[in-house]
DNA sequence: TTATATGCGATTGCATACAATGTCACGAAA
DNA sequence: TTTCGTGACATTGTATGCAATCGCATATAA
């Protein structure tokens, strides 16, 4: 409902209410499990049933929202076993990611990189740690526009936020050197132009968290109670 | 539109309609690059244009067709290059798909891959052929269930269909040689518990294949008229 | 108490109708 | 001839309304 904003064009409904429940969902506004009502979306975003329909197919497919014929819609949760294949898909994908944008990672962008790295060390809440981890990994992806590799890499990440955000706040920002050691070893590796190196350094921190995440499954069990 | 058959179930309209979609772009009914109009595809397959929508936006998320927003909807195409992206994808994917499924590829199922990989030698036809190839590749990856392994290959291999289907055509089912001495290879490698090679042998196979492609861009040209 | 039916409210699925947008043919001007 | 408007038509996007389904509370029986 909600009187859509007159400026709103045709066409870009079910697009925004898809960029505003992903945001939300990233966000963790919503915790995972949580059901998803139709019209309580068309009234918090605008629009009517039918754009925020296509919105949550949209986001199903991105591996955000769960959807069951006949029954509704809940955001995403994953069980921790899940959690684990999504990383060891990471750790054979963000390599190649990896290679495909080697070309554009210039000597600029690297200081950007370093600077990024810099700045995590110095964060003093988990939400400004997600933010910049993800814009050092995700960004040095997006160099060069992909196919689907790109897409994909976004996939893992966005579907295994909830568990990252709840992971950094069980280890505390503190304990996080290991983190930034890894993000200073990409840097040089990229700053010598040794991508093999570059991509095992990759494929090591993801398969680090990854051990450390199965060591906690306490993490996997903050979802809501209606998790079916 | 049309009268859906009354039993039609609540719920399934625009699941049926993706799903013979799909089948009809997979077994080439529509030549990549074709233009979609939702209204035919509500005449031909029932229902009205919303489930069509729909079954659209699943069909978008599989990366069997493009979407425009207020402009149409196209059967997926891809350049040379974005093969070969595709290609690449699946020499990192499908290794780690044969190693979630090894426990699952007992002796019985082995020899269910070899006789496969026999009647593709004996196959008279490329329909035939492409049929087994795909059986014999993703049933594999199909004997355990995975959260987005399985689903990811089942998409890589989608997406490619009409150009391998284009390619099998070229090269000729006599001179499939080394694609049947890989398949054997493999069977091989399984039956002596040797799961490393089995990796190898399944990248090597889709990295030679990817290096056929890429001399053949002519497979890259069929599509149809205004693929924009 | 526990298990099993039953009915109602909440919610989803879809057809229809209309609004907005894009496309393309046609014609006028350069 | 070519380029640029201009209009009508084809097609897509979304709101509304109703039908089908589900889930839960209540009632009933064991």
């Amino acid at each position: 409902m909600a009187v859509s904003s007159p400026t709103q064009k045709h066409g870009t409904t079910s697009l925004s209410i898809a960029e505003a429940l992903r945001h939300a969902i990233l966000r963790g506004d919503y915790t995972p499990g949580e059901r998803i009502i139709q019209d309580q979306l068309s009234a918090k975003y605008g629009g009517s049933r039918i754009p925020v329909r296509e919105a949550l197919r949209t986001l199903e497919a991105e591996g955000l929202v769960r959807l069951v014929a006949n029954t509704g819609a809940w955001v995403a949760s994953l069980t921790a076993s899940e959690c684990s294949e999504v990383y060891q898909t990471r750790e054979r994908i963000e390599p190649l990611l990896l290679r495909f944008n080697a070309p554009e990672i210039t000597h600029d962008y690297i200081l950007e990189l370093e600077d990024l790295a810099k700045k995590m060390e110095r964060a003093t809440s988990v939400e400004e740690f997600l933010q910049l981890d993800r814009q050092f990994h995700l960004g040095m992806y997006q160099r060069v526009p992909t196919y689907l590799l790109g897409e994909l890499g976004t996939r893992l990440w966005n579907t295994t936020q909830p568990y990252r955000r709840a992971y950094t706040m069980l280890v505390d920002t503190n304990n996080l050197g290991i983190v930034h050691s890894e993000h200073h070893m990409l840097v040089t590796a990229l700053r010598d132009g040794d991508l093999d190196l570059a991509e095992q350094v990759v494929a090591l921190h993801i398969r680090r968290t990854r051990l450390h995440l199965e060591r906690h499954p306490e993490v996997f069990t903050i979802q809501s109670h209606n998790t079916n």
